[in-house]
DNA sequence: ACCTGAACACCGTTCAAGT
DNA sequence: ACCTGAACACCGTTCAAGT
């Protein structure tokens, strides 16, 4: 109804509303009936639905850098920051990960992630080679973590417990002759939200990290 | 041609065969013709599509579990032989990791995983809580990190290492006025093989977990 | 009891025709 | 220069009809 002229900034827009108000995947149908256009209209402005993600996921990770604080004042505090909004990012929208899977986007944003990590990386200590090792490693626990709790994510908060009592209860109801541990455990098992369990991950990742640091009581 | 009788034990080998073929999600048109059956007569055996892929994971799981020294004989060296099974199962299996993401499969093979994981972390001290935290750790790097190199792995090794070069060169090329670490960085960035990087991933984890058990170094 | 084949609703994409 | 609308190839799934 109200047409306005159709822009590559419009259509990454609703495509970007779109991924977020649900966990199923983008339809070219969908995008057209918010935009009020023909479906067919996108390919006046895009290559192909992949172009189109893409340029959504440049987007998304436009959050994931700013405001930050001072580089190198707290290294640990600045890429726990940096990681829960890579993850929030990715968590708030399912599909993108699938994108981050086929490579890295390449993209304005996340060359200003990645320089980020670096530079923290390197403050805190490491050297060159286990800087990038230990940047890829929380890449692969952030992004990674994202792909698992995103469909669960999307959720209403309550359906999400129930679900995780769900899961919880298989485990409970196993042999406990088979199964000894898992039955004993189960009650913990998914406790709390999957933010909480990743900030731990994401805590002893770290520990392990700052042990490679030259002159910690860890290094070799 | 050599028709036999159709069962869900033929569906889901054929099923698996493919998928481990190629990168690509299974058709059912492909399906009926490697069985030499009509694409539809596989619903007289499975609900739908997402029931054959689950009844695949099961059995892609199956090898993770075989075969494992005795429990508690050296928790760190099982929890890493493990991880590394799952993870191949996984990068092996690309279209596998987005089913693990909408819950976990909950039949045999993963029960079997999750309770060898938990037995290893109480084995090495950790209370109850901090054994199924850590247990949510290890999982979300290893299937996480599987999720992200899935897609790279299935390809020739001389075309992934064309692929690696390709991505450091789009960082060695950045401005290195806003981006002199990256730039500085980047001839390190992408070495050695997927593999080797989730190695050092999980030994850092690990590292962190094992600061977790009471009476380390690092235990508060 | 199991399989076939036509049919349906829905994808992404192409392309000639409109303005 | 940009959009429309018909068309195409290809999905998963249903269902009446065959054996």
């Amino acid at each position: 109804m109200a047409r306005a002229r159709l822009t590559r900034e419009l259509i990454v827009e609703a495509a970007a509303t779109l991924l977020t108000e649900s966990t199923d995947d983008i339809t070219l149908a969908q995008l057209g009936e918010v935009l009020g256009v023909d479906p067919t209209a996108f390919y006046r402005h895009f290559r192909d639905k992949d172009a189109l993600m893409r340029a959504v996921s440049d987007r998304i990770l436009s959050a994931v850098t700013v405001d930050l604080p001072p580089p190198a004042s707290d290294w640990r505090a600045t890429v726990v920051e940096i990681c829960r909004r890579l993850r929030a990012a990715h968590v708030g929208n399912p599909r993108l990960a699938e994108l981050v899977r086929s490579g890295p986007p390449l993209n304005r944003n996340e060359f200003d992630l990645t320089e980020r990590l670096l530079v923290e990386l390197r403050a805190a200590g490491l050297k060159p080679k286990a800087a990038t090792m230990a940047y890829h490693a929380l890449i692969e626990l952030t992004v990674g973590s994202a792909a698992i709790d995103a469909a669960l994510a999307a959720e209403p908060p309550d359906a999400r417990r129930q679900t995780y009592e769900r899961w919880r209860s298989a485990y409970r109801l196993l042999d406990p002759a088979e199964y000894p541990t898992s039955v004993r455990l189960a009650g913990q098992l998914y406790q709390g939200d999957a933010e909480q369990r990743f900030q731990f991950a994401l805590d002893c990742l770290l520990d392990g990290i700052a042990g490679h640091v030259p002159g910690s009581a860890r290094s070799t």
